[in-house]
RNA sequence: GCCUCUGUAGCUCAGUUGGUAGAGCAGGGGACUGAAAAUCCCCGUGUCGAUGGUUCGAUUCCGUCCGGAGGCA
């Protein structure tokens, strides 16, 4: 079985990713695929960069823009959209282009991660979730080791509560351990044939100005109204969890001023820039860029380069 | 011009009754299998403004100089 050709566009939020896999789907009629947690929310378009109409440049993007702010999404879910996606769109004889800075969903679609047909149970995890904050850490540690002495010792290093409560949904909803579900979905490493651009700069300060002046371009595009449309609605905990609007909560209500709260809009961007810098560091197969040291056409023609040589 | 206060980590500041120093924030490193823009773990060497002096030893005491703030003229 040949397996099917897929760019992947990489790397830390603002570092460009959307222009550049727009030009990439227009040189090799490709279609971008967004592998973002929060890009597939309605509504939430300013905080979530979603690129305009006018930046698509009439390229279809799938996976963006299709879910209601209230309803909860999973790597499982995006894998099989995802996978569907690629399918259809190698189908039409155009190329799929993973763009996104969710190294979870990228990771787990490139990889060949196998779901297992779970559905989720939020009572479940909420009954789980005050059970462990009740217990404490300590004691749920123990618990865990009565029937997954792996995963114990897995999850004692870093004592990540949300862990701790995965852990013990997984074996309770499903009779699997951790360790065994985690062996059987495991993939085959590789489901396609892939080439992965990663997007970043050497400096780290010149991609945290770009994200400075990015939040303030939010701004004064209306991201403060549209934080309070949020806020109007009903969402579910991961589009809250999304940076944009919980930070300019303490301003809405009264108890900052805006000042300090976009202050510590852009501290969390950053952050979360350094986080996504962590994951994707370790990806050996990654053909890094830097965008402070090349131009964007140079970045452009050198991948566009990559790509050809590499599938056509 | 005189007087007072002040100069310690990128920032705000502690502190050392003389034995080369520590908090918060910023920042850095890492983890990551169904919430991942989430969640969690680890990390503090800096000419203690400069220069002379006292001292076994000065960032600490004294002198001078250079910054900064305030007061009186």
């Amino acid at each position: 079985m040949i397996m099917q050709n897929i760019v992947a566009v990489i790397g830390p939020t603002a570092s460009g990713k959307t222009a550049l896999s727009v030009e990439l789907a227009k040189h090799f009629s490709g279609e971008i695929i967004s592998a973002d947690s929060m890009q597939i929310y309605k509504t939430m378009d300013i905080a979530t960069a979603k690129p305009t109409e006018e930046e698509k440049q009439g390229i279809p993007h799938h996976l963006m823009d299709f879910l209601d702010p209230c309803e909860e999404f999973s790597v499982a879910r995006f894998c099989e959209l995802a996978k569907t996606a690629v399918t259809a769109i190698s189908g039409r004889g155009n190329l799929p282009i993973v763009t996104g800075g969710t190294g979870l969903y990228v990771d787990a679609l490139l990889g060949d991660m196998q779901f297992e047909e779970t559905e989720a149970d939020p009572v479940l995890r909420a009954t789980i979730t005050a059970d462990v904050e009740e217990k404490g850490v300590d004691k749920t540690l123990e618990y865990i080791r009565t029937f997954d002495p792996a995963s114990a010792d897995r999850l004692s290093v870093g004592r990540n509560p949300k862990r701790l409560i995965r852990c013990i949904e997984v074996y309770l909803s499903t009779g699997m351990t951790q360790t065994q579900l985690n062996e059987k979905q495991a993939g085959s490493g590789s489901a396609y044939n892939a080439i992965k651009i990663g997007l970043t700069a050497r400096d780290r300060e010149v991609l945290y100005e770009r994200i400075n002046r990015r939040v303030d371009l939010m701004m004064e595009n209306g991201l403060l109204e549209e934080a309070l449309r949020f806020y109007q609605q009903q969402s579910g905990d991961t589009a809250c969890a999304a940076i944009g609007y919980k930070e300019l909560l303490p301003y809405l209500s009264g108890e900052l001023s805006l000042d300090i709260c976009v202050a510590n809009l852009k501290r969390a961007t950053r952050r979360y820039a350094k986080r996504q810098m962590t994951w994707f560091k370790r990806d050996e197969s990654i053909r890094w860029f830097n965008i402070d040291e090349q131009s964007f056409d140079e970045i452009l023609s050198e991948a566009t380069d990559l790509i050809r040589t590499a599938f056509y």
